[in-house]
DNA sequence: CTACGAGCTAGAGCACGCTCTAGATCAAGT
DNA sequence: ACTTGATCTAGAGCGTGCTCTAGCTCGTAG
């Protein structure tokens, strides 16, 4: 339940898109920065900086940075002041993978885009035979 | 060993950058379009169109398709013409989420970049105190 | 003729990232 | 008080996509 100052695990689920299955997996995994506040009864109350920092994660994560990595950023993050070159050199690390991944992705694309025009325009013209045809020559 | 029209399963290796592993695997789960030739001790022997096959299934792996689908692909393949719509939908449809994948990754790419611009600014200043820092408000 | 690297099969194993289960507890509505 | 739904823990299980092993065979160079 959502109260002034602090958030169920559901509510997290929903903010983060994670679920609740997977919040209790990363923070058993070390991947948040600060310790999970329990109430009397056990259940864990997030805050809006566990939420924020989370948010992160999802976005990481989605852009391809392994757990491993997130867990050592938690673990700079957490320790505090001085190690902030490493982080610095961890995330922009990152960044320029995510670069190198999206030029893939944009070789890929125009293949795809290659391949499914002249596919349509034989298709229209009723004309397919020979396309990815492997015994006739120059099926490619 | 390579002859003017065939190749080993190494030689392809080498041409496509998958295993020699990961090639009797991709053949035994029905990936490829054509059965693989074989001399006559048993040795697998591979054309140049089995390659440029090989080398279409590694863009579409690389850009996130599963092998689910590019068996599914494979089979309209080698069924032969009749069904080139449907080889169509199939190419199209990653299109799509290729370019969605491109967009999500180009919105966490800005988040990252503005990050880091923030990060290396407060280290050139020396004033790195409160990034990250969830005890500090405004962290993020 | 022999040695040695490349290839063969069947099947086990692994890394990653969750996801699900069981069985119990908590908390809120009626 | 009772019911109902959310949450708890510990740990097993799973989907994907390879990767590796064991034990054997092939085939080319010397």
């Amino acid at each position: 339940m959502t109260t002034a100052e602090s958030l169920s695990i559901g509510d997290v689920a929903e903010r983060t898109g994670l679920s609740v299955h997977a919040l209790r997996f990363y923070e058993r995994e070390g991947l948040l920065v600060g310790p999970v506040h329990r109430t009397a009864g056990g259940r864990r109350r997030y805050t809006a900086s566990d939420v924020d920092w989370l948010q992160i994660c999802v976005k990481l994560r989605e852009s391809g940075m392994p757990l491993a990595d997130l867990k050592r950023f938690a673990d700079l993050v957490r320790r505090g002041p001085g190690n902030e070159a490493e982080r610095l050199r961890l995330l922009d690390d990152h960044r320029q993978r995510v670069e190198a991944q999206i030029e893939a992705l944009e070789d890929c694309r125009s293949l795809i885009a290659w391949k499914v025009g002249v596919y349509a325009e034989h298709l229209a013209r009723g004309s397919a035979s020979g396309l990815w045809d492997p015994t006739s020559p120059g099926w490619l």
